[in-house]
DNA sequence: CAACAGAATATTGTTGACAATTGAGAGATG
DNA sequence: CATCTCTCAATTGTCAACAATATTCTGTTG
């Protein structure tokens, strides 16, 4: 059964998302995009004024950013946006790998024809990609490849979909220099097909493998370029 | 267990601890004992007054065991307590098994002779215990056995063991008769000593694979008692 | 001049009040 | 008798003020 669509008379400037929710929203976007630098205090007067509300939504949406790690709070002091270090970071490419290797064992349990077609397609697609030298659509690609699978994986797994975002998320709280390193793309997809084959193979180990393989990676380039 | 009688909700004084980390645990504690059912709505202006604080921290907290994934919130309508679905259940499981295959994984990358030591003497006592039927006792010393594993595993590795022990208690939601089944000890220890062995060899994927198979079979265990 | 004590200021912690929304029951109506 | 609407009570969302705590600045003293 549909509920009323919006049959409120009175609507004057009121919205349908809480408002702690669009504040979260905006410091997580503020501190990924570097407004508030790592180390920073988020100064619970200074954002309410700026974002135009009281500083219970402020505080509450801080609450919510800690449990997701991108703050820290300290009693009686305020909240800081989380300085991550060399450790940490390599902490989250753990896991992070892990998640992805788990997310491709699930996928590859049930993987349809038409998922592993589309798989197929994106990873032709990028070799094209990187034919032509469009570096930056291979790394658009290549992201969407990714959510494609954790996506695909389906509701039985959206609890480690939920983790690897969050992770993804939180890494980016390393000075962004380090990251996004022009790895060589040719051995990028190389992996991608192996995990696109274990997929369709149906080969579960083999395709958690590959998974947490591809994201591994990630954390070796990052020690690479100490 | 209550908060403290002696002091007047009037005033708080003295107080260390941020009063919404007291008001979290004893919510948490509320929760995971049952006083609370799941799909219960969590009644901010009963739970303040029943707890002496006013509405503020018990909604930050609320906000925090949200992120915690024990309880959900719906816009305009209030926290419910998580009900857990068997699919639910299932997941956790999974993702709890990877979490003790990884902190198997990291302990056995640099094992020290008395982290060693101490693990093989655990599990020997535990089969000592088994010998004597002492289940209690049993299931109290496979509880240090994992939170030694869980705590050695050392800093490098401490979100994953937040994250372990965050799925405990998340999958504790669940109807508890149909977790703490009696398996058999004799088979549980049997893996424990597996676990050990290969932590002892420095047998890092075997000790990961060893780790997350042990977890892997409550989630048999559970999955056979339908 | 360095270092410490103490006031002044800034910021977080907490509260109670008010506005807005939801859900349920009373009453009217076909 | 079923159903629909309207009103009312319960509850959450938001706010501004007050209290407690941390930080900074300043003046004094060795």
């Amino acid at each position: 059964m549909e509920l009323d669509q919006d049959t409120r008379p009175h609507v004057a400037l009121r919205r349908q998302r809480p408002l702690v929710l669009e504040v979260r929203d905006e410091l997580e976007r503020m501190i990924l995009h570097g407004d508030i630098a790592p180390g920073d205090r988020l100064n619970e007067y200074a954002l309410a004024e700026q974002l135009g509300v009281s500083r219970a939504p402020v505080r509450e949406a801080a609450r919510s950013l800690e449990r997701e790690g991108l703050v820290t709070a300290v009693a009686n002091e305020g909240v800081y946006v989380r300085k991550l270090g060399l450790e940490d970071a390599l902490q989250l490419y753990d896991l992070r790998a892990l998640m992805a290797g788990h997310l491709c064992a699930v996928l590859a349990s049930h993987a349809d024809a038409a998922i592993k077609a589309e798989l197929r397609g994106c990873v032709a697609h990028m070799d094209s990609l990187i034919g032509s030298g469009d570096e930056p659509g291979y790394f658009e690609l290549n992201l969407a490849f990714h959510d494609r699978i954790a996506e695909a994986a389906g509701p039985n797994a959206d609890r480690a979909r939920a983790l690897y975002i969050a992770f993804g998320k939180e890494v980016r709280l390393l000075r962004r220099r380090v990251l996004d390193g022009a790895a060589s793309l040719t051995q990028s997809n190389e992996e991608h097909h192996r995990i696109v084959a274990a997929i369709e193979a149906g080969d579960v180990e083999g395709a958690r493998k590959a998974g947490a393989w591809h994201h591994e990676n990630g954390k070796k380039r990052l020690l690479d370029r100490l």
